[in-house]
Order: structure tokens, then sequence, then C-alpha cells
DNA sequence: CCATCTTTGTGCACGCGTTCACAAAGACAT
DNA sequence: ATGTCTTTGTGAACGCGTGCACAAAGATGG
């Protein structure tokens, strides 16, 4: 997973697995689009495939839930929906706050998704006192002097860090200090928080870390380890100095 | 964690365990960043703080790479950076192409830390035509009907799919018909792709609606449900039309 | 009402990942 | 050389997540 995990020891909640947890935004989904289809039933067979899973492990995170199912018809889709939607608590409003409206900030502040599952986002902030007032996606940039006043005004639990990494930890002290209990990071750091507030990191760069090494495991597999040193030809400019030879032992 | 998961079964590569292999790239942030302050060795303690996670899981992670620690002393940085590099394939060039230049896909292309660990942008590559040409992050955006010769040209194994979820698995099918093997994807769809394809994904959405899970929970446990109730208050205009209030069976 | 057929819900076994706890390795001082 | 002290590397136990396989539930048809 580009997807990050949390900090805290995965506590399980009233019963219910993270790793369920973690799936059930990928069944609403899939049942959204069946529900647009105007669908109105669908089997846990059908259902898995859409969302990429195994049937098995579908029906059993369903049974965490209840028994929503009709045996010899499947799942009614709107019910799911409903049910799937209130476990998760999208059923609610969810006002978000971005910190640091830079590139990656004023992307996420333009995404559509964002609003169409609940979840609103009440301001975008930033240090730069020359940014301030400019709209993004129809929302002025305030300063981060009010982000305090901000959280606190819109009962904000949950912010969004897409600031340099250097200014991540402060930017996270600040929310949580103000009453933000739910942190999602875009910025490469770990980041340190009271117990009772959850941080989920989304690291582009990770990402593309383990592709690769998937990837030369895959290169190296098909040529006998031989293509991985032919690659090597394009030698990136020396960025963190030569690598040591030998071991230092 | 916004990370997604491989649809492949977790194949243990190499015997090195694909929970390690997600780890190995928190290591080495946190090693360069010793690395940059000039620190000689480091123990699997301090090491482990740096990174956010538990010391005896960073050693049984290092053993899998081998006995690269001195006892009574710790680790050597510089030497622990080259060893982490080379196992995940840093130490070679990847070319890598982003498709889909709209928001997300520009913040993409402006990110420095892309270029950072050995991946290097060879292009941008966008359907709309009259994008093309423009200038984005020092490159030019390309037109899609170039999107074959790319990958042949520059040896593209890597592909990020940033375009709108309806245009994603159209864009897979090219990009591995075209021969990539690895593809991060940033739009909320799930991917079909054969066997030897890996595909990694980073889903916004997912990520807020797992802290919305928790976040939910912990004001239900504070206040026995009560809260939860009360929050709804704000009431998001119906965007999926009204749900069902009783159970359809 | 009974038989058949579909599909759920789950008991069970297995494998992966995490954590504990400690023996062994080696640095360092004397 | 010997002893002490630090820290690694790993055996073993445990818990979580996954997938199989099937009994039970219920729909459907005659
Ligand atoms: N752009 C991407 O695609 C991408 C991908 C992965 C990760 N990231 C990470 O996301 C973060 C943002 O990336 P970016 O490309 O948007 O950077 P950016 O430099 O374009 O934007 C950073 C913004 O944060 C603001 N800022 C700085 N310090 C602040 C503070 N203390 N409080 C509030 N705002 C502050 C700056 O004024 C700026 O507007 C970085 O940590 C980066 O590593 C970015
Ligand atoms: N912006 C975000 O913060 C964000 C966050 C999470 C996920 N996403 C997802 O990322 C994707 C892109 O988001 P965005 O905000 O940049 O959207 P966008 O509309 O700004 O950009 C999409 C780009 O893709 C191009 N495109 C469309 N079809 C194409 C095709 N077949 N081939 C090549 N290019 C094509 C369009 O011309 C456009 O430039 C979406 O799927 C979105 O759901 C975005």
């Amino acid at each position: 997973m580009a997807t990050g995990r949390t900090h805290r020891p995965a506590t399980r909640s009233r019963g219910i697995p993270e790793a369920t947890v973690a799936r059930l935004p990928l069944y609403l989904r899939a049942l959204t689009a069946l529900s647009e289809r105007s669908v109105p039933t669908v089997s846990s067979e059908e259902l898995a495939t859409a969302a990429g899973v195994n049937s098995a492990k579908l029906r059993k995170d369903f049974s965490y839930l209840g028994s929503y199912g009709t045996r010899g018809v499947g799942y009614d889709v709107e019910y799911l929906v409903y049910q799937i939607s209130r476990e998760l608590g999208l059923t609610q409003d969810w006002p978000v706050v971005i910190v640091g409206i830079g590139n990656l900030g004023a992307a996420l502040a333009n995404y559509g998704g964002f609003a169409s599952r609940g979840f609103r986002v009440a301001a975008l902030i930033d240090a730069d006192a020359a940014q301030a007032g400019k709209m993004v996606a129809g929302l002025p940039i305030r300063h981060t002097d009010e982000l305090e006043s901000i959280i606190a005004d819109n009962l904000v639990s949950i912010g969004v860090i897409a600031t340099p990494a250097g200014a991540a930890q402060e930017v996270c002290d600040r929310l949580v200090a103000a009453g933000v209990t739910s942190i999602l990071n875009f910025a490469p750091t770990v980041l340190s928080v009271p117990d009772g507030v959850d941080v989920r990191k989304v690291d582009l760069s990770i990402e593309l870390q383990i592709l690769a090494f998937h990837e030369q495991r895959k290169a190296g597999e098909e040529l006998g380890e031989a293509v991985a040193t032919a690659r090597k030809a394009v030698k990136r400019p020396g960025s963190d100095g030569d690598v040591p030879a030998v071991m230092p032992v």
C-alpha cells in the first residue's frame, strides 16, 4: 500500500479487523458504481471481482458488519452502500483542512473526489504571507497564524499536511494542539504524535522504490542477474557522493 | 498509510518478505538524513526510532539482507545506505513516464523528491491535444499517440497513471502492451493486469475514509455514541440520493 | 409441500509478520 | 589476556489475516 499504516499497533476496533476497514472503501466504490447503474443486488463473487479481491475474503469482511446478505441471491446494493457508509462514518460531515498549498496541496484542493464522500475542505492554510488571500479551488488561502482559530471554529478533526518535510512536524504539533486527531501526511517524514491521534501517510517515493525492487528482481530472474549490471550504464550524477565499494569492518 | 498493495499474492521474493521491502525505503530515508549529518554509525535502537518502527523488527529486517552490523557498535551508516540502495535497485537509473498531466500529474512532475533516488521523469503524456507541447517542470507534454514510441525509446519500465478513473484501464493496457511492467496508479479504479506486472495504488479517498472510521470510533467512545448523531447536524447536499432507512429483506 | 439449486456465513488450518528474550559476538579498558 | 559492557542476530511463541471447503439458509419451480 501506497498505502501507509497507522502508528498505533492496529487496535482491533469494535471487532472489525484493521485489514477489513482498509477494504471497506474499496467495496463502497464498487457498490456506488453498481448503484449508479441501478443494479439491485450483487453476489459476493461479482462484487469481489469488481473490487479486486477474493470472494471468500469479501464475505468474511461483510460478516464482521453483520448478516446483510440473502443466501441464494446476494447483497442488496443500496442497503450495503448505506451500511458501509455508516460503518465508515461517511453519513456525517467531516471538515478537513489542507496545510501547505504548493504544487501538491493545490492539486488536492482541486480534487473533486474529496467532497464526494462527506469530506469537505474547510480551509486552505499556508505559511507564505504572499499567498494569503489568493483563491484556490474557490477558497481563499489563509495564513498559518489563523490555523488554531480555523480548526476551532470549524470543528475540524482531520488535517492534511502537504508542506515540505522540514515543516511537517511543527505543523503536525500545532494541528494536534488545536484539536485535530487524524492526520494524513504527504511529507516524507515520520511524524510523532500523542496517543489517540491517528496518522496515515502517503509517500510517492516509497511506492516507487517498492516497484523498483520488484522490477529489479524481474530483470534479474529473466537473464540471470546479468541485465542488472548492464542497465547501470546510465549513471546518475552523484547525489550522495560515491558509494563505498568495500565493507568497512 | 496510505499505501496500496500489490495484486500479486505477495510472492516472497528472494527470501525478503514483502513487509520488509516496504520498510526498506523508510530506513533508507532515515539513514540518508544521518549520512548528511556525517554520523558514522547508528544503533538499531536509534535508527528504529528515526524510522518510526520497533528495533527488533528493524534488526530482523536487516537480517534478511545479511549481517551488516557490528555487535556492541551498531551499523555503519554509509555502508548500510549502499546495501539498501542496491537491494532496492536504486543504484540503477529508472526512467518513468507520467500519463495524465492535470492537477495531480503536474504536481508529480514538479516534485523534486522524484529524481532524488534514481527515478528520472522520461516524459509527460496527455491525451489533450491542446496541451501538447506545453512545458511542465521543464519537460514538454507529449501526446498519447507517442506513448508506445516513448516507452520503447527510453526503455521505460515504470509508469505513473494520473488520468481520470475512466481512462485508467485503457492507459494501463497501452502501457503494459508497450512494455511497462510496474504501474503506480493514482486513479480510483481497480486495474487488471497480466501476470508479471506489478500495480501499486495511491488513493487519497481511501485514506481519508479509514481516518474517518477511526475518528468516528473515537467520538463514539468518548461520549457513548451520542456525539456521532449530534455531529450529523451539518447534512451534505444529497449526492447519492437518500439512503434507505429500513432493511429491504 | 417438497426438491433442487444458488449463494451466504463461518469453522478450520495454514502461513506470514511481529515481538520477546537471550545467547553470542565483538569492542574496549585494564 | 581477561573481564565487562554493549548491541546484534535469531529461535521461538503468538496473533492476525487469508483462503478452503462446506453446512445451512433461502429462493425458485413444479
Ligand atoms: N508534489 C508531489 O507530487 C509530491 C509527491 C509526494 C510527496 N510530496 C511532498 O508533499 C509536500 C509538498 O510538496 P509540494 O510539491 O507541494 O511542495 P511545494 O514547495 O510546492 O509546496 C509547499 C507549500 O508549503 C508551504 N509551507 C511551508 N512551510 C509551511 C508551514 N510551516 N506551514 C504552512 N505551510 C507551509 C509553502 O509556502 C508552500 O506553499 C512535500 O513534503 C513533498 O515532499 C509531494
Ligand atoms: N488531484 C488530486 O489531488 C487527486 C487525489 C487523488 C486522486 N486523484 C486522481 O488522480 C487522477 C487525476 O486527477 P486530477 O485532479 O489531476 O485530474 P485532471 O482532470 O486535472 O487531470 C486529468 C488529466 O488526464 C488527461 N487525460 C484524460 N484522459 C486521458 C488519456 N486517455 N490518456 C492520457 N491522458 C488523459 C486529461 O487531459 C487531464 O489533463 C484522477 O483519477 C483523480 O481521481 C487526484
